[in-house]
DNA sequence: GTCTATATGCAGATAGAC
DNA sequence: GTCTATCTGCATATAGAC
């Protein structure tokens, strides 16, 4: 049997229609009624169960941001060589991405209208990249890898994985014909490139 | 004398403050006051002058594609090497995006809601990746770069220069403590390191 | 052209019947 | 708990005076 997370039916309806429809359109782009049109329930009942619109919003970017946090909290934290940290990173995040295609978007719109929050909410969860940019620095000295800044190399990353996916409906009908299945590939593909690119520029051979 | 785009003062402040408010905040997050207010103009005088929230929004849209079109379009077709626009495109896009840290998110945010519309807008000025693409197959023909998907490549490009200033407001506060000067510089910074992370990937030694 | 006042419609939220 | 009906406020848009 399957545990919910929320006690009755009908909360659970509203949480998952909330989640389709505020990760695509937003905060105020989406209406309480599209919701309640999702969930197929009347419109006063989201307001029964979460009071107001702003603290179901909460639920659910809640819901989205800790969904990525558990796997990526233990690839960084893991005694793994920074290779293999490298490669879980692009195949974990890519997939948790592609199988969720508007959280890159809704979260990059939250992070520029409350990062406050957000940040104190990956503190809480303790997921901070300081024991990734101590093994960079560590790979260096120990002429592993060229000689380049943590950050810089982390956000290389992040970008490699998460941009394609933002940008996706351009890029897929500039360099794909807007054929879907294609671009699904191609991110697929992704998975074992993006490791490959990253690390053929920093690795020492 | 300066020439304005638009005939009157008024109408010039109108879409001046537009353009701050709708890019920095989206179309359902603008209000038609907050133009007016940052025009420091009557909220009657948008609809004298525009007709609607749409039009402006539109008027403000187009401007903020084509500001990055013409220097981007003169590097794809020039006749330069791919490593010299792998390197013109990096620091003419970070830095046209450093100056507009909205753009990024204002444009994402676009694609996923119109992209049928900015790809015909792209088209409508030539913007194609067309030749870049048949010039990176040449030079992989040649065995002057590793055998790599042209696609891949250039979304790869785009990756590194779009990402760090959409999500600049998370990543400064978790690597640069939220310093801003910090973040300006790293981001100046990745004008050479960008092309060269890139570069060093691809390039057969 | 620019303003004040107002019409119109809609979204979030609540009251109250069942 | 769930519904219908309604309140309230606000945002876009217009009318009309100046």
């Amino acid at each position: 049997m399957i545990q919910e997370k929320y006690s009755s039916d009908t909360e659970n309806r509203i949480i998952k229609a909330a989640r389709k429809v505020f990760i695509k359109n937003g905060l105020s782009g989406t209406r309480m009624q599209n919701i309640a049109n999702e969930a197929k329930i009347n419109k006063a009942l989201l307001h029964y169960y979460f009071r107001s619109k702003e603290k179901l919003f909460d639920a659910v970017f809640k819901y989205a941001f800790f969904k990525f946090v558990p796997k990526i909290e233990e690839i960084l934290n893991s005694e793994k060589s920074i290779f293999e940290k490298i490669e879980l990173i692009a195949e974990q995040y890519i997939g948790a991405l592609m199988r969720n295609q508007f959280i890159p978007l809704f979260v990059l719109h939250e992070i520029n209208r409350n990062p406050k929050r957000l940040y104190e909410l990956m503190q809480q969860v303790g997921i901070t990249p300081v024991k990734l940019v101590e093994q960079i620095q560590q790979e260096i000295k120990k002429g592993n890898i060229i000689n380049i800044r943590p950050e810089q190399l982390i956000i290389n990353l992040l970008s490699l994985c998460v941009f394609p996916i933002a940008g996706r409906p351009l890029l897929q009908r500039v360099f794909f014909h807007n054929d879907k299945r294609q671009y699904q590939q191609f991110l697929e593909s992704r998975k074992k490139e993006v490791p490959q690119f990253v690390i053929n520029s920093i690795k020492v051979k």
